[in-house]
DNA sequence: GCTTGCATGTAAGAGGTTACATGATTCG
DNA sequence: CGAATCATGTAACCTCTTACATGCAAGC
């Protein structure tokens, strides 16, 4: 039920349609959840038919009509209540993890693209997160005061850089593996 | 269908029941791929269907018998052509990232014994990764050699340990920052 | 006698992905 | 004139979780 939550989030950070929500979890939100928008809207109109959401019917000109979703009071406690209750530390799930260890059963060497593909793809990330994180709180350490709303998002942030920073490493670290493992058997291709 | 690619990669490290594959699942696998008892069977029924494992029943005393599952033909093949097929980067999806977002809207402080949790819950399972490596492979800089098998293996638990590591230390991070936010706003209760 | 471990499953439901569908407007 | 953006949805399907169910053997 974390796409729920995450929704009121959002909502509550700053209300907006279906399309907007969408979007944001193609960015900020969407650094540690995401979700398509039919997924979106789908949940959207079940928060709402629980009583959890406002809808206001916007219209505009030069662009389709939309319905601006913001949190009722209901749903503002029902995330008070979900953030009062614990949630268990989750695992992660890393495909790319999988193919590593499979790689023995084939030849390793013909991983190296994909890891270093897998590589590029973080290293970009990471320097999104570290553009984002001069242009929206001016640098890693920030000028304070910022507002709580601000600090959060900041660590959470944080987080991400972090994450990323990690990975890019540990890819370095898997792509130094694969080639010696290479070097050490000259009868392998790449 | 990357569990199915899981279950074929650790079947070729080792032919197994499903009760067993489910305990791996739990453990070393299980530190980057998660799968319950139920999907493991439902899984390994369709595989076989499929004609990717074959099944042989052990007799077993003292216990119930059980069917052992190996690689087919067929199955390795499958592997083999999964692992050179490009994968999508993923994206990580982390719960406790939304709630710190959503305890602006709340009582930051109120987060803190639940982010303590974390961090201990990930500290407890980096120090298990740990003890792991020093068993398996003689700690971070394995006496050489290793065969290609445990190279690999020892790479994907380096991952592990570099991803508890980071885990940790952000949540130190989050600590701070929601502790910070308590003492400078006295008002608040924890 | 009770709990834990071994071993396998069914059934229902929630959550998530992929494909398809529509229609207006803006920009190159 | 075609592609991209804004905006909302349906339908089918797959995956994953949770609850329930069974039965034997070993150890406390």
């Amino acid at each position: 039920m974390a796409l729920e939550h995450a929704i009121l989030v959002s909502l509550l950070e700053k209300p907006g349609s279906g399309y907007e929500l969408a979007r944001r979890f193609d960015r900020s939100i969407g650094y540690f959840w995401t979700a398509t928008h039919q997924q979106i809207y789908r949940v959207l109109r079940r928060m709402d038919g629980d009583g959890l959401l406002e809808v206001r019917e916007v219209a505009q000109q030069g662009r389709p009509d939309k319905k601006e979703y913001s949190v009722a009071a209901p749903g503002r406690a029902a995330l008070t209540a979900w953030l009062h209750e614990p949630v268990e530390p989750e695992s992660i799930r890393h495909e790319l993890a999988v193919k590593i260890r499979g790689a023995a059963f084939d030849e390793p060497s013909a991983l190296i693209s994909e890891v270093e593909r897998h590589r590029e793809a973080h290293d970009d990330r990471l320097r999104h997160y570290l553009a984002g994180e001069r242009r929206d709180f001016g640098g890693p350490d920030a000028p304070r005061p910022l507002d709580v709303g601000q600090e959060l998002q900041h660590a959470v942030l944080r987080g991400g850089i972090a994450f990323e920073r990690m990975t890019v490493a540990w890819l370095d670290d898997v792509l130094d593996t694969l080639r010696r493992l290479r070097a050490a058997r000259p009868g392998s291709r790449d």
